[in-house]
DNA sequence: GTGAGTATAATTGTATACACAAATCCAGAA
DNA sequence: TTCTGGATTTGTGTATACAATTATACTCAC
């Protein structure tokens, strides 16, 4: 009954969610309830609360035995990087015509604290950086459909933007490209944040396709 | 451990969603799982289970007692439309590139069963129809990540639909629309179903904005 | 009459028990 | 050896019991 409460169930779909896309769990590999009971020390119910979330995301799917990791291809990621092609652009319009100014604030904080690990060097947490801006922008964009549909897509790609960004010359230039973006969302130019949004986009597509090892 | 069987939540969140989403639970109206377990004569158990998908889709949310139904705002139409319009032409490109001969027979069944209804003049029906003609192109689309993210927009869009095909003008539009998509996917041409689709889909939202009575 | 404090009811979170289905394994016969 | 039939194992689906928490209502003091 009490709703900002961090249950069990929501600390271990977490858990593993990030487990799975970071790849600490293989693709491939069978999850059953009962071991991940065992294993995290609960008992099945907030187990099989998490397992279901994980598989509405197809991040797992049913097997006859267990739940299995489901993989990610080339072509899954190519796929993704399209639709978000077509949709993040979007979502900085929105964000550049709606944001009020904390939104921009915290927006600028998100770029400051980039910048600082690009500086750095420190790919985990310029990954985590990078990651935290666009999600900045989901949530800035005043749509909750469009927020529902860009997070999951864009957490599925994490792994191999973390490969991406591993390279010093595309975490300063992915910096610089965010710096533009916050700097015409700031000045509420709707345009520009779209144009800039898609060019930066194609940049981190092509740089994570050209980096990504699949299995 | 069977993963085809069609289990008590399953059909309590199918049930759930469709009551919801078709207006039978009101904007605002309090779920609480003691309440829905009594009603449907089921534990707490799957209701939980649905419970928690429907979460996951933002079409309930949860507050200090129990899950409250979310509404879908004129603006929420409006974005989802917008959504919608840059991916389903994306879609429909794919399903025309991608789509084997099973898969085009099985869209041309959709298509025969929705002009059946059209002639006929059943509301219902044609909405049924009109949205599985959409579903199908997603399943034929070969993306589960434009598949997953497009499908949870297009059913919380069904209330409307159903006002928008009940004016037989536009269901008889709708109709020929579909055809038209239907021979570009059949002939492989990706550029004409992509252009189609993006068209019929703002006739559909132009239609669907015109129309909607939103609380 | 009002406010604070407390008891109670309501509701969700978690654990556990049991039922059932499917896969697997093993023994015995052809 | 290979096939078959049943016992065993494994895993999930569901129900239920219990714990924790919070809203609510009520009482009592001021």
């Amino acid at each position: 009954m009490e709703h900002k409460m961090i249950s069990i169930a929501d600390q271990v779909f977490e858990e593993l969610e990030r487990d799975i896309l970071s790849g600490v769990y293989e693709r491939g590999e069978v999850l059953t309830e009962m071991k991940l009971s065992e294993q995290l020390h609960v008992s099945r119910t907030p187990i099989r609360e998490a397992l279901r979330r994980l598989e509405q995301e197809r991040i797992i799917e049913p097997t006859s035995k267990g739940m299995k990791v489901v993989g990610i291809s080339r072509a899954d990621i190519s796929d993704i990087c399209e639709i978000r092609l077509r949709l993040e652009g979007l979502a900085a319009r929105w964000a550049a015509e709606r944001a009020d100014e904390s939104g921009i604030r915290s927006l600028k904080e998100t770029l400051e604290l980039q910048e600082f690990y690009t500086q750095k060097q420190d790919p985990e947490s310029i990954k985590n950086a990078d990651s935290q801006f666009h999600q900045t922008i989901y949530a800035l964009c005043g749509s909750h459909s469009m927020q529902d549909t860009l997070e999951p897509l864009h957490r599925k790609l994490v792994k191999y933007r973390r490969v991406s960004v591993s390279a010093q010359s595309r975490a300063q230039k992915s910096l610089e490209e965010h710096k533009a973006i916050f700097e015409a969302i700031a000045a509420h130019d709707g345009a520009t944040a779209e144009k800039l949004t898609i060019l930066h986009v194609q940049n981190a597509r092509d740089s994570i396709l050209q980096r990504a090892i699949v299995q």
